[in-house]
RNA sequence: GCGCCGGUGGUCUAGUGGUAGGACCUGAGCCUUCCAAGCUCAUGGCCCGGGUUCAAAUCCCGGCCGGCGCACCA
């Protein structure tokens, strides 16, 4: 951690941003609380996603529960993935699944599957040794490992359930309803915000590794065969890539190239995926990311999730400038295939893939039967059932048998024969107008807390302003040539800053208070986050919105109550302008929008 | 989960076997006509449990929490 980070921490602390949750009862690792200053930002940082990649893209927004039942998981694979059987070497201290060492070291396979107290039994009587210095295991305790917080629905045990790993299930459990809402046509995207949970081990840094976390995840449903995303559209975004080729090679580095040249260069694979890094990048830009601690990563092989074909990940180095990287990842972008939607069509009862409908219906020559129930089930009683499905199996793979008189199906063994009319044999042309096609996944998934820190983190400045101002009088210059100005300053873009104005009178008395308080209140009804502060002299007020981000100023002075005029002073630069109380709440707007600067005004 | 280090007002910290000071912040008042000025006053603290001791915030043990390293990270 850098002294940086350190003071970062303490300012979020003292100025409500974001701090350790239960504190009052010891507090509670991997939970943490965001302050009203962070609970806004953050709300404004998700808020600013769903413009970019549910408004934007024409996509829609589902909010789903956070408990689902075990089979969900089951499906998912999220329940072996995560019921992993963990050994300690007492010597070494090194962690092995357990079951591995067992599948490697005897003939046994899927030892997952064994209850734990047999596994340790098993490891004792093979006289297993640590793989890494080859310390007796026997003895040694198998540890049930499971990331997923597990609960139950309903009194009793007879139904468990699990606080979702991520809000992607809660969209493809629901993928049945939600085509038809999309009323059958591909492309469509279905997005989700909010918590997710793993039990983690080891819960560190602050907001980076949370057992409750905020995701902001986009599954976008497409035809693999035919649709294409619009790279044009992002094709010259510049983009930092750190391909798995260059980790491996020695001296490899990331490169930057246009998301168009990364596509012709397959350094970017998928053009989906190379779709959204264009689109992403934008976006971080957009809400304050420095571009200069910014990279995409592709996973190498041995990373790569259960389900993934391949996935990139945006990475942030949390670090001052200058210091050692501390690369975080928040966010993945993974091309999941089918996986999703192939299991849960697997596991789940209703069907989980779309109707494609053909340019031009086929037309298909196909042998059916039609048995005729009244003849087979006198004749076969319980049997009977299953010798339509013989007969049915065997029209479609053999028509010749019904050629003659009779023909003759196994059922369990035993040749029963039916004569060929009560069949109802018959050869039909019958006309196809599609095909039902499992659609692919696009994911972008991202880690709300970890933005929202790496925001925190990159608007974070530490500002000498060398002599004292001067802008208004020129006198304080002269005076304060030998102390520096310092300020702490979060410089979030005024999209999501969580305060966007902050009215003060000059002097809290003849009767600047009321009127700055008039102001301030004419602004909240326009729509504006507003904050109001009487309290000290006007610049350690300036300060307090400095830190906190706030990117506009607004003074009420003794020439207000003359000329109804105020002064808008920006946090970056400190400029001040004189604006009209009439135009007020309009150059705000358009001050906000990054439209004007102060210094335009 | 293991190892090392740590835990004192809101924040950052000093400190001793006899229950604690500082700085900043915050609040009230005075002063102050635009960038952390000054003065007065005020609020507020030894992580939790057990042990040793006449006495524990201080020493010991355990727990919780944090930082770092290892392991883990679908």
């Amino acid at each position: 951690m850098t002294d940086n980070t350190a003071r970062l921490t303490e300012l979020a602390k003292r100025r409500g941003f974001f701090f350790q949750s239960s504190e009052a009862y010891g507090g509670v690792a991997g939970f943490y609380v965001y302050g009203p200053e962070g609970a806004t930002l953050k709300e404004n940082v998700q808020d600013a996603w769903r413009d970019r990649f549910v408004r934007r893209e024409g996509h829609m927004e589902i909010e789903s529960p956070t408990v689902m039942p075990e089979p969900v998981f089951e499906a998912s694979g999220h329940l072996d993935g995560f019921d992993d059987m963990i050994l300690e070497c007492p010597e070494c201290g090194t962690s092995h699944r357990a079951d591995h060492l067992v599948e490697d070291n005897t003939d046994i396979e899927e030892a997952e599957s064994i209850p734990i107290p047999e596994v340790e039994e098993i490891i004792a009587e093979a006289e297993l040794v640590c793989p890494t210095c080859g310390t007796d295991l026997a003895g040694e305790p198998v540890d049930d490992f499971n990331l997923m917080f597990g609960t139950n629905i309903g009194p009793g045990s007879s139904s468990p359930g699990y606080l979702r790993p991520e809000t992607a299930q809660g969209i493809f459990v629901e993928f049945p309803r939600l085509k038809e809402y999309a009323r059958g046509q591909l492309p469509f995207g279905v997005a989700q915000v909010g918590p997710a949970y793993r039990n983690e081990i080891s819960p560190r840094k602050g907001l980076i590794r949370l057992r409750e976390f905020a995701q902001a995840e986009l599954e976008h449903f497409i035809d693999p065969e035919t649709d294409e995303p619009p790279l044009a559209e992002v094709e010259d975004v510049e983009v930092t890539l750190y391909s798995a080729a260059e980790q491996d090679a020695d001296g490899g580095a990331p490169q930057t190239m246009t998301v168009g040249e990364a596509v012709a260069e397959d350094v970017i694979t998928s053009d989906w995926v190379a779709y959204y890094l264009g689109v992403a990048k934008d976006w971080y830009a957009r809400i304050g990311v420095d571009m200069d601690r910014f990279r995409y990563r592709q996973h190498n092989e041995g990373e790569l999730a259960h389900y993934a074909a391949d996935c990139w990940d945006a990475e942030a180095d949390v670090t001052a400038p200058g210091a050692e990287p501390d690369w975080v990842e928040i966010t993945g972008f993974a091309y999941r295939g089918d996986y999703d939607l192939s299991k849960h069509g697997e596991y789940a009862d209703e069907d989980f893939t779309i109707f494609k409908q053909y340019d031009d219906p086929i037309t298909v020559e196909r042998a059916t039967v039609d048995p005729d129930m009244s003849y087979l089930g006198p004749e076969f009683g319980g049997d009977a059932a299953a010798v339509a499905d013989a007969l049915e199996a065997l029209a479609e793979r053999d028509r010749s048998a019904f050629e003659g008189d009779e023909v003759s199906v196994d059922v369990d063994g035993e040749e029963l024969t039916v004569p060929v009319e009560k069949t109802g044999f018959a050869v039909e042309e019958t006309t196809e107008s599609g095909e039902h096609i499992t659609p692919h996944v696009v994911e972008p998934s991202f880690g709300v807390d970890r933005i929202v820190y790496t925001v925190l983190a990159h608007s974070y400045r530490e500002e000498d302003l060398g002599e004292a101002s001067e802008d208004a009088s020129g006198e304080a210059a002269s005076e304060a040539d030998d102390e520096d100005e310092e300020r702490t300053v979060l410089s979030l873009p005024p999209e999501v800053a969580p305060k966007t104005v902050a009215v003060f009178p000059l002097m809290d008395k003849d009767g600047l208070g009321e009127r700055a308080r008039e102001v301030a209140d004419e602004l909240r009804a326009a729509g504006f986050e507003v904050a109001y502060d009487a309290s000290g002299s006007i610049g350690r007020r300036y300060r307090r919105q400095d830190e906190v981000g706030t990117p506009f100023c607004v003074t009420v002075d003794y020439d207000t109550l003359e000329d109804d005029s105020v002064t808008v002073r920006d946090r970056d630069s400190t400029a001040q302008a004189r604006v009209g109380l009439d135009e007020l709440a309009t150059r705000l707007r358009t001050l906000r929008a990054g439209e004007t600067s102060v210094s335009d005004l």
